[in-house]
DNA sequence: CTTGACTCCGTACTCTAGTACGGGGTTTAG
DNA sequence: CTAAACCCCGTACTAGAGTACGGAGTCAAG
């Protein structure tokens, strides 16, 4: 089952049939050759692509920039530099998120510290705490 | 000025008019009483309620999770275990971010150090990262 | 050969967390 | 008293990321 439809791209990648072919509308996805009934036809790396899109989402990554990521795979023809730059700056933009996430961690951490030490009696230091 | 006004109440917790009244239709703040004209009269509490809420959201709870964070206060300390689970599971969240940001940021490491050696390595370290 | 599952397309709707708009009434400072 | 500043309401808009709808064509099993 090398040539998939999008159903079971979908599936496998798991994601909804839309999903893909918004993907596809968005540009993150290749337009795939189609049948000539005009049905899409994947190659097996689509299933690869959608689920990098997915991970890629879930640590933060809007489509946008998971469209820039994507455009840094290497290119056999060269043109390091520009490649080289783009994925400098996405380091960059990387570093940032986990910057602002390791604060929020930090924070949460303090308040989860605070009910380990609080009096039997005492209200939730959390709640307190956000106030 | 015990009862003070929409704008005020606005101002001394940081956020525009719109803003407390799109949190009083999501249920997020009571319906403070209204005056003979119709104007809103809002006790002291608002602004705490108010700041309460942008706290929350500053370390990563969404509306509807502080809503529900806002239904447990009124135990502060009868539902300190909860108030702490749902922190908990916010750092579980956060970590598993971060190491997929860490795992990203490894992966265009790699990228940038293929440009340097001019290595022709056929596979991606981007789409390699996340699978 | 028919039925049900699957696919096509474009458009429209959902949700999140607000922000803006417009046409009115109210309050307050000068 | 008047004008600025404030408030009311409902509606609509934003961006990001899908999700749903509806009518039509296609494919595979029985």
């Amino acid at each position: 089952m090398i040539q998939a439809t999008i159903g079971q791209v979908a599936k496998r990648a798991g994601v909804g049939v839309e999903t893909v072919r918004f993907y596809e509308r968005r540009g993150l996805i290749e337009q795939p050759p189609r049948h000539r009934s005009g049905y899409r036809v994947y190659p097996e790396e689509a299933v690869d692509r959608i689920r990098f899109i997915r991970h890629a989402k879930d640590i933060g990554f809007t489509l946008a920039e998971i469209g820039e990521l994507l455009s840094l795979r290497p290119d056999p023809a060269g043109n390091c530099d520009v490649v080289k730059e783009r994925a400098e700056a996405k380091v960059t933009d990387i570093d940032e998120k986990i910057r602002g996430l390791t604060r929020m961690r930090e924070s949460l951490g303090k308040l989860i510290g605070a009910c380990d030490t609080r009096s039997e009696t005492a209200d939730c230091p959390i709640l307190e705490a956000l106030e």
